[in-house]
DNA sequence: CGCTTGCTTGGAGCGCACTCCAAGGTCATA
DNA sequence: TATGACCTTGGAGTGCGCTCCAAGCAAGCG
């Protein structure tokens, strides 16, 4: 079941460079936390919930990260920027772990993800479209503030508008 | 200062249908409730928290929100999306309050926001790209996995990568 | 009139995702 | 071998964004 491959999986990202070679990965806690930006506490938060396998530990009890383990806390970290709870990757890792029948599960956890993303992009697009529009109003507004205070016009009638927008 | 204009603001979204006329346009908590999604708890705590102005009262002190508080809630919504964290708008809100001078922060405010939410879309774009990746890689490891339960092939090695992906 | 429904308030409580603490064991370097 | 940085654990604490509660007032209806 358990191979040592010395390739990485065809799924895995582009390679990192502080990584060092299959059968000499073995990182500290410290270095983890270096290379994911997460915390220790956070690691080992994870562990505890069960979000990470369990990872191996040195001959007196300290752990010791995997290539492996980086590769999932990537896609732990791409999940998290989804917005998708914890208790969702829980289960995502729960399914990796009972083994190959929950495939199917998983590739639907995986769509509606998924389809999460696109609907979440589209409400920030839309979003962006709402900012733009109040950023050209409040650089055109700002402008005919500018030269109300110089004495140029004598309007207060546009500058009202903007407090009707906010 | 306060003007009646009848007129909506040029900077403000398309129209919703069921906004009553300017002049007429005094909604109660329950029908805002129905408008936006948010609870009357929330919308009161909007308010506590200054991310509301004060909203005009009944003559027996019940909230009545005009059309502009809804504008106004609509862009909170927007803002939410962004992930923009509530004590943010409040300082938003507060600049809004203070009047004309502060056009230059609430611009600088609006293109920070906007940097931010063009980010968190690359951010999810790139997401997307994992869970495609990952999707199609399902795709094709479920068929085969239901090939092996059916006997047509005898291969466990194409499996096996699927734990090593998680 | 009583009943229901809706609204008011200040303050307490909750769920999430961490974040930190105390007490102690381990490791590298001088 | 001693010093100090680093690691371990279970459990408690924090900050955010709500969410709810209790007690009470007001309006509409049979």
């Amino acid at each position: 079941m358990e191979t040592t491959s010395t390739r990485t999986d065809s799924c895995a990202a582009p390679p990192h460079p502080h990584r060092r070679p299959e059968g000499q990965d073995s990182y500290t806690i410290s270095e983890v936390v270096a290379f994911t930006g997460l915390t220790a506490h956070t690691l080992r938060w994870y562990e505890r919930i069960g979000l990470m396998p369990h990872i191996d530990r040195s001959h007196t009890g300290q752990r010791r990260y995997s290539n492996r383990d980086l590769d999932w806390l990537d896609l732990v970290g791409k999940l998290r920027l989804t917005g998708m709870p914890v208790a969702d990757m829980v289960r995502y890792a729960e399914l990796v772990r009972e083994g190959d029948h929950t495939f199917g599960e998983r590739f639907e956890l995986l769509e509606t993800t998924r389809r999460d993303v696109l609907a979440r992009i589209a409400e920030l697009q839309d979003t962006l479209a709402v900012l733009d529009r109040k950023i050209s109003f409040y650089a055109d507004a700002g402008r005919l503030y500018e030269q109300d205070k110089m004495g140029k016009t004598a309007n207060t009638g546009n500058t009202e508008k903007v407090e009707k927008a906010g």
